[in-house]
DNA sequence: ATAATTGCAAACACTTTGCATTTAT
DNA sequence: ATAAATGCAAAGTGTTTGCAATTAT
């Protein structure tokens, strides 16, 4: 958790006890979580969901976290380790498994020229059926 | 307009005024739509909002048309082109370009051998600053 | 000490739903 | 004639906000 104190600092932002859960909360993660999910980890603890959602725009803001919308209304984020990630989603049982790698850096690079765009970022998410749902 | 009815009667849908409305907005416009949007290019014809909603609803199960969640909060909708088709977003005046052609055929055939998933659908979205919005 | 952060309750934005009325078959 | 679809208003979710109280620096 020590890294945390030093990117609050950082970034001037004050290293309170509601963010080291957040952060633990997300550190700890599989995958991406939605502001309530991680609210109901937190159950036991002293900590409001709004703070939950205001904690979560300030790391967004400062790079900490990514934001994503994976499933229909529900925004998920989690950890913004800065080599990007994709996930693979079971249509089944919901499951996100990280998949290494990103086959996309030469794509980009092709569609800078193509289309004069300056691209920043891209998100992409596979659906499919995960190998446990298959045998079902 | 043909299509619509013969596809509705197909899959046993009744051809209402409304349905072909809104269909025929998803099939001028240039990229995906929201409901709302949908809905304030209807001002003018009688239909409700809710109803935008449950159209698109079994638009979406009759797989006339995809859902997608480009921006945060409001779900877009677009006519279901079997040949499907991604986005260049730009996150400066928010304008959806269409881009041919998809890059990932070749690597999902990769992640169905390495991780034993039936791949059925996948989603891109490419973030980034358009012509108009560099020279701004 | 003081500026930032939190809790709480209330507001908001998007979407869904129940039910009576209308409409396409 | 009848089952499906719509309009309307009301309820449901997920998220944001104003303000007074608390807390980290």
């Amino acid at each position: 958790m020590e890294d945390l104190q030093k990117i609050l600092e950082a970034k001037g932002l004050k290293n309170t006890r509601q963010r080291k859960l957040v952060f633990s909360v997300l550190k700890a993660a599989e995958g991406p979580l939605s502001a309530e999910e991680i609210y109901i980890q937190l159950q036991g603890e002293k900590i409001n969901l709004s703070t939950v959602y205001r904690i979560l725009e300030i790391f967004l803001q400062k790079e900490i976290v990514l934001k994503t919308n994976i499933s229909d209304q529900k925004s998920t984020y989690e950890i913004n380790h800065s080599e990007h990630r994709h996930y693979l989603i079971c249509i089944k049982c919901k499951k996100v498994t990280p998949i290494s790698g990103c086959p996309l850096r030469a794509y980009e690079t092709y569609l800078t020229q193509k289309n004069q765009y300056i691209i920043l970022e891209h998100k992409l998410e596979i659906m499919g059926i995960c190998p446990d749902c298959q045998n079902k």
